[in-house]
DNA sequence: TTACTAAAAGACCATTTTGTCTTTTATAAT
DNA sequence: ATTATAAAAGACAAAATGGTCTTTTAGTAA
């Protein structure tokens, strides 16, 4: 479904969020080896995340990726989006340069539902969410 | 949703049907010219499609791409697969090796049913079935 | 059979994605 | 203050995808 950024980032966050659960502000080495991804990379990803906004960062001794406690739930959608742009979640299944619905491809009939499926799904879902999923 | 690839060959091979509904068989110029997509380029992947068996070819004047008209309806499931393998078709939402129920992670619960509903879209649509909505 | 036409083959290049690594900067604990 | 620690920054490189172009081969029509 999506690309490998986006995945490492998804699991990425849910593992920090999850350790924050328990009070833990895990690291790069510790992340990566989780979420099965590249350390080098999803060092880089993760910087990206926390340039964004999406995540915050403490460097030095028991520093890590944490989330603001008083800051809203992050739909993942809004990373999603960040890194690999909308195409996904609103471009036309057909390759057409934009979806219209007054002037459906072939099809838009059958795809524009599993599209609006998509949507809700990462509308709905945020790193909080997915996270609880795995507390219990 | 789709790659590149997956979509020029998609439109190209729908156009080609649509032609040969009225006896025509395109050649590659027109064909990228009409699904816009770079002529060169559109070469390539019809002549992997036709290397594959998805397509027929005819060299030389009045050549051009066909189907069979004996040959059984091409679902679209089986050049998606053929071009960007099958991971958009059945693998995990979130980027695990492999998706299962047994052990589902944080998305499988909402994603699962979305991955279902493609896989019953492309197996159901063909190019003859996609063409057919552009003949009418 | 000659000339024309159109796909096949394959070399080549550009861009994007994915991944690695070194150096620098900020923070915390002592 | 010093030292250890961990993220930030950014250069670099490999691989995959996307795209271009030239030459060869096969077919058609006259
Ligand atoms: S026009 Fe193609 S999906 Fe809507
Ligand atoms: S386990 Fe992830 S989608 Fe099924």
């Amino acid at each position: 479904m999506f690309n490998k950024e986006t995945e490492y980032a998804l699991r990425g966050l849910v593992y920090i969020q999850l350790q924050n659960l328990s009070g833990r502000k895990p690291g790069v080495t510790e992340i990566a080896k989780e979420i099965d991804a590249p350390p080098f990379y999803t060092a880089k990803i993760l910087q990206r995340m926390a340039r964004n906004g999406f995540v915050e960062s403490l460097k030095g001794k028991g520093g890590g990726f944490y989330f603001e406690k008083d800051k809203p739930d992050l739909p993942i959608k809004d990373l999603i989006v960040s890194t690999e742009g909308d195409k996904k979640i609103s471009g036309c299944g057909f390759g057409l340069k934009h979806c219209d619905a007054n002037d459906p491809c072939a099809l838009h009939e059958l795809y524009a539902p599993i599209r609006d499926a998509i949507n809700t799904l990462v509308s709905t879902e945020t790193i909080q969410s997915l996270a609880k999923k795995y507390a219990k």
